[in-house]
DNA sequence: TACTAAACGATAATCATTATCGTTTTCATG
DNA sequence: CATGAAAACGATAATGATTATCGTTTAGTA
């Protein structure tokens, strides 16, 4: 339902740095509001975008996606298969969230709460660091592979992920 | 101290999975041990190892480091930079340890302290996930360059990882 | 010593990402 | 509205890390 208001929020961040909201961009962001809850790499959003705008270049999804990369719109994320992929940052937040990697059928799912507030004090009084940000991700077994034995990624359509 | 035996403990674990600790394998097992606190590239560990076994290839050193990944000697971790970064696992630990990233200097520290046992008891209790490793990394500002401002990396020949 | 599988070194192939360059679009200004 | 500069774009070449291939060497066993 936010769609509509947060494209019209991205758009302001965009212009607040005298950058422009072009149709490319414009269907770029829609594609991952849309797949919010994936994990896309810069090809998956070329694969995607395409419906929307079909002459769009794959150096122009690039280029817009490290730009929203640098407006700290989406974080650049890196599960360990060769791509890095594409998040778009949950509403109102202010920093990467978590993340649950399955080793068995690859299923990547999220953490909205932030769990680290506590280890963050810490980090920063022991450790002198004034922390900006954080990456969690946490490699294990997720309830559905716990249950099931098997269970090599029987075609769920859910976004996974290589191995560890 | 420990090098000697750490290494006799990494023969074991070779042995074990009936791998053979050949010369070139020690040779690479090696800078890893004398480079504990870096966290080297595919090809700084290449060019490190040359001293000791100078016909080695580049091919064969990313085949032992997929190795000693495989049996969880060392950790195969991403800083965003385009290159994958070994990292040897502290002694006796049995997960990967802890980062700090400094976005201005590009140093990287380490947190040899396991702060997560309180949060991991949380996740697999509220998500039903089954923890098998983490990754946790900090982005932040370093103690040094808090203090002296600028200071773009002035060549301290630590090892230092490019932008966030 | 002879056989077989594991390892190796050199190097070609792959593939994600970045750089280049000519063209198009946007927008401020006259 | 026309014009010129800067921002964006699309196509595609270049780059660079990683992986695959293949012929040779080494290690362990019969
Ligand atoms: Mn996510
Ligand atoms: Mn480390
Ligand atoms: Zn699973
Ligand atoms: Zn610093």
């Amino acid at each position: 339902m936010a769609v509509k208001e947060r494209m019209d929020y991205i758009k302001k961040q965009l212009h607040s740095q005298s950058y422009k909201l072009t149709p490319q961009r414009e269907a770029t962001v829609e594609v991952l509001l849309e797949n919010e809850e994936d994990h896309l790499s810069a090809e998956d959003v070329y694969l995607l975008v395409k419906d929307k705008a079909p002459e769009i270049g794959l150096a122009t999804v690039y280029r817009t996606l490290e730009l929203l990369n640098e407006l700290e719109i989406v974080d650049k994320i890196n599960f360990g298969d060769g791509v890095s992929r594409y998040d778009l940052r949950k509403e109102g937040a202010n920093h990467s969230h978590h993340h649950l990697v399955c080793i068995q059928c690859g299923v990547v799912s999220e953490i909205e709460e932030d769990l680290l507030g506590e280890v963050e004090v810490k980090v920063e009084r022991e450790w002198q660091f004034k922390i900006k940000d954080h990456r969690l991700t946490f490699h294990g077994v997720c309830s559905k592979c716990q249950h099931e034995k098997d269970s090599t990624n029987e075609e769920t359509g859910r976004q996974t992920v290589d191995q560890l």
